[in-house]
Formats: structure tokens, sequence, C-alpha cells
DNA sequence: AATGTTTTGTTATATTATAACAATGTGTAA
DNA sequence: TTACACATTGTTATAATATAACAAAACATT
């Protein structure tokens, strides 16, 4: 048991790591094929690169799919196991995404029983509204 | 002059009215390409009419989309003016979805606010878990 | 009947995502 | 070290999801 073991969940492969790079730098989310046309200059030339790195970096959450979107945000959340437990605000105007970090939402969904009493670890919310700028 | 008057809110049009039919009709969400070879028989022949159809549907709150799987479901929400605020219940296994119908998660949902103090009528919540059938 | 609006029909195309297979690299343990 | 299991890469092709653009017909209101 290393360091390699350790963080493993942090060791990214070659082309996750310029994926990721490029979504962690961008300040909206992006989409795939956006992607592909970004890193094409660094040797990524076909779809199926890039969506292989975002799942793997959705896996273990680094980043983010924004699925009313078909975009990918990176993960501002450091301290939370969130791949499974995510919520955002959407500008429905300039589409600015912000991720929610939000004790008191991520308990309240975290305990949220339906009727049958079945509880959900998982989870994935969008608000919609405008943003500060666009209000 | 007849029905139309009273029902607009509900008042489809042919091809809504068909398409609405069969998702209302499904114990599954449906998913567009799904719908157009089903209602291929009825003259609908292109994705288009399918899709033209679903944002309409969508947008009078007669359906919804479940973001996360691109398919489409009835709303069984019918008191509620739930366009904009759904809930939903996936199971990761048999794919059974269920819309969620909670005052108090509504009420939470619609009363959350963010650290800038943002207040959002509108939301997709889509839990993930298993049904239970699947556990 | 005149009008503006919604809905429809149609062809083409754009966008998003996966299948299938071969090759290479990486971590682990005998 | 060597061998094995496994993850990652490269590549071509194709599937699945969704919209653009334009013309015609249906519908609602006056
Ligand atoms: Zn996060
Ligand atoms: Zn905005
Ligand atoms: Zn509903
Ligand atoms: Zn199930």
């Amino acid at each position: 048991m290393r360091i390699s073991k350790v963080n493993k969940m942090h060791n990214l492969s070659k082309n996750q790591q310029i994926i990721f790079d490029l979504i962690d730098k961008s300040s909206e989310p992006l989409k795939a094929y956006a992607i592909l046309f970004n890193v094409q200059k660094k040797g990524i030339k076909a779809p199926l690169q890039v969506y292989r790195a975002l799942d793997k970096l959705v896996e273990i959450g680094k980043i983010h799919k924004i699925e009313s979107r078909n975009a990918f945000i990176a993960c501002h959340n450091s301290s939370c196991q969130v791949a499974k437990a995510t919520a955002f605000s959407i500008c429905e105007i300039c589409e600015k995404v912000t991720e929610i970090s939000s004790a008191g939402l991520s308990k309240y969904l975290a305990n949220f029983k339906d009727k049958d009493g079945m509880k959900y670890s998982k989870y994935n919310l969008e608000f919609f509204g405008l943003c500060k700028k666009c209000r």
C-alpha cells in the first residue's frame, strides 16, 4: 500500500489530465465536442477519447455532467464525496452554472425519504433562474 | 367553438395528442425515437414532428423530460403547476422512474436560497437508487 | 373574409454518444 | 525480474439524439 494506492483517485492518465485541465480552467461548462476541438492540438483526435476521459473523470468525481446541458464542469467541492450528490444553479439567460455547496441542502436531500420510506444517497439537482448579472 | 375553449391549457393538437397518449399509456419513460417508431403508423414520420410535440407537452407540463435518460414521462402530479419543479426517483438497475410528489420536498426546494440569497422557482431533481423490487 | 398565430409536413443536417477491435502502458505480486 | 491482470490508448465506423430552414395547412379572432 503506497502513495499510488492512496492517491489512486487523483492519479490521472495523460488524456484524463489534459481534459481535466481544460475543464478546470474553463469559466463555463464545456461540451464534449468543444473539448475535442480544444485538445486536438494535444493529440486527442477522436470523440471516444474524450468521452472515455469524461466518463472516468465523472466517475471519480473530478468533474460533473450538467445533464440538462450535456456539458461538463470541474467539481469545486473538493472536500465532499460528491460524485454522487450534486446540485447546481443555472442561469437561463447567460448559462452561467455554479455548483451549490450547502450543508443544509445536501443533508436534507440525503435524508429525504420517498413515500415508500426509500432513501437515496445519489442525486442530481439543477436549479434554474437568473443570475445576479442577468436579473 | 368546442371543447377547445374550456380546456385551452389542455387542448392538444393532433400530433400532440397522439404522442401524449402514447407516453401516458407507457409504464416507462419513452425516448424520442422510440416514440417516432410507435407513431409512424399514425402518420407521424419525421423526428421533428415528435420533438415539436414533445417540446410543447413539456412546456405545458403534460410530460416531463428525464434529463439523465433523454426520455419522457407523463406528469402524474395533475394538481401541481409543475412544469417547472420536478423530482424523480430512478432505479439504476431496472430504470423504473417515478415522479415524486412531496409537499415537504417541493416546499424546501422552492424556499431554498443559495449563498447569494437567490431563490429558484424552477428546478429538476433526480434521485438514483434501487427500487423495491431491485433491492 | 382578413388576419395573425400555431401546427404540420418535409428534407437535410448538426450534435451527442457508443460499438468493436487492436495495441500499448501500468501496477502488482510470485 | 517476469508474468499477469487490468486500465488506457488509438482508430474507424456507426448509432442515437436533436435542430435548421422553408413552405403549406389549420386554427383562432375579429
Ligand atoms: Zn462537486
Ligand atoms: Zn446570467
Ligand atoms: Zn409532474
Ligand atoms: Zn428497479
